[in-house]
DNA sequence: AGATAAACGAGACGGTACGTCCAGTCTTAAG
DNA sequence: CTTAAGACTGGACGTACCGTCTCGTTTATCT
């Protein structure tokens, strides 16, 4: 049922070869000293093919740091705190890595000043993200852990608030045991949200 | 004590004027948008004495929107839980105003990418929070409604974290009694740390 | 005797609708802000289809600018001030109509760019008027109008250049008679020259 | 009379150092191969003082190659033949310099393609040519050389287009004596005009 | 009839220049 | 010595266009 297709099609590899290009110049100089210049010519690429792909430097970060696979669903433990303890895992690896650190607050930034961007960027990574934790709450009450579903997007804010502050905000090192140590007292924190 | 200062003073008042430009042209343009020629122009100051007064764009607008007055102490009240939704509120007015809220996302971001403007932020904006979180904390031991003393970066992660996600990431707006919703569960959350 | 040419033969009128659509498109835009793309979707066509014919933007619009059939051999009047009156009506037609105009700076511009397409706009474009050129010089020497053939380049470039400065330097509008109020002082310049 | 001008004044030498690196590039590229940025890097200038003198890098290279003091005005010899042997010179060496060589065809057709510089062009580079030209003739009529003054844009199309058509349509390199050798055909001419 | 080979429309590709914008520095004349 | 005005360097951004290349498809000729 897909359209046939007209057209030279996009040559597979150079939204892996930018990504990549990204995650690397990231890691190495940060957000802001990152160009889209330099971004292509590490990836072999023109500057067209960047544009082609997203509209400007912060959709092509966005995408390249928070894009799909990065951010597999959590396990299923069988209970809120050890669903808790995965849940911020994964928020951590997606705040943490070597380029989403250098990347995240300069995003922000400009997603903020950019309201279709911020628009699309709340639908795919916070939305999915929400989407995790509605689907955990739920299977906690349906345990009996929690007596009501407490409000997703307080949950929502505790969790990830709480690991971005850690790291971008108070810029400690994430110990080891990050996610674990926080599970119990934000486990806590949610149970009287209910 | 002080030295007898020849020449043409500074003209008092381009301080105020300045941290008053930030904050207009914060609210109407977010801060990316409001460059320093902007900010000057409507202050109605040369460029230099911006710079004379501060190294950089992002020194000016951390200095007029974290400047010292807008963070008076948070009451003591007798109870770990009124401190903490004391606490939120000051952390809440200082996220929240209408020329703070355009601002912290890009200034965090230039602050990130400046090594020397992150200690100085460090010292002050996170330091005087962390001092009111230890006085609150000790008080509360000496109480005894904490056995001990929890950790403070982790208290202050949670406490900060929870409302700039809110604010800034999830950029949902804060419903009336916000600070006062989160005190119970967040509070909770500092007992299960000690 | 051509060899046989496998594969599929060019669509007959593909010529034809890329030069109608050079000759639109310059009248309308003027040469530079007729792009290629721009010229191949006017001809309904793709631009390898362009690129298979021509070798550049420059020998395209050449091509279809100066094409054969508008450069008819001027007539044999029987007199040199007759002939020179033709060749002046026959440059004006080649650098005035709607596209030559629009299309000659640019032209010359990207042609003075490239040597070897400078080369075959020497062999096209001047070869042939300098041979018309020879001709009536050599006409009028034969009835006895001069008495020895002056230098054709110079003679080339009194009626050529004369013509191009009217229209394209000084960017005056050719009065009604144009090539015929010049053919008189011009031919009296063409006698001084022998 | 002029106001006292406020502000940091243009440095000096600026100007002359843009137009300068404009003459060594041309002679040594060509106009389209002369990028704004390298001209400003040869001139060790940032490009907003380019941009801040000239709207477009045709105005810049205008500027530079078609500047006042290359035009001075021709002598006045007594006779008209000397004096269109001088305009002839001063035309030819307007347009044969290394550098306006070059410049002329690229910047004829970008001057074309913006109707705002082409005004300019007019006036200033044809504009000044035509007063010399108005003047050489009144007094040839003054002299009684001539019956009456003939049209001023005919004589100018006839001398600097023979001398452009020269050296840009036909490519052939001025010969020694040019300006004298086409001085008497082309007074011829003049004469016939009027 | 099937295979071969070239041309076709569409459009992505690398490269390169343009003109704009802004941060932070420097220079002047005035106070 | 400070001020307002504003020019300065440096460098990134996003746009545009050229000439090339690659799809899937169509059309003629050769086997």
């Amino acid at each position: 049922m897909t359209s046939p297709r007209r057209g030279r099609p996009r040559t597979t590899g150079i939204d892996d070869a930018l990504r990549a290009a990204v995650h690397e110049l990231l890691a190495e100089s940060g957000y802001q000293k990152s160009t889209v210049d330099m971004i292509a010519a590490r990836a072999g690429v023109g500057k067209a093919a960047v544009y082609r792909r997203w509209r400007s430097k912060a959709e092509l970060v966005f995408a390249a740091v928070v894009h799909d696979e990065s951010l597999p669903p959590p396990p299923e433990t069988g209970s809120l705190r050890g669903d808790v303890a995965g849940v911020l895992a994964v928020i951590q690896s997606s705040l943490d890595g070597p380029a989403a650190a250098s990347a995240l607050p300069g995003l922000l930034a400009d997603v903020r000043a950019d309201a279709e961007l911020a628009e699309r960027f709340g639908a795919q990574f916070v939305g999915r993200q929400r989407d995790y934790l509605v689907r955990m709450l739920d299977r906690a009450v349906a345990r009996g852990e929690l007596a009501a579903r407490p409000d997703p997007a307080a949950v929502h804010a505790i969790l990830l608030g709480t690991v971005f502050a850690w790291l971008h905000m108070l810029r400690e090192p994430a110990p080891a045991g990050f996610a674990d140590r926080l599970a119990g007292p934000l486990t806590a924190a949610l149970r009287e949200l209910a």
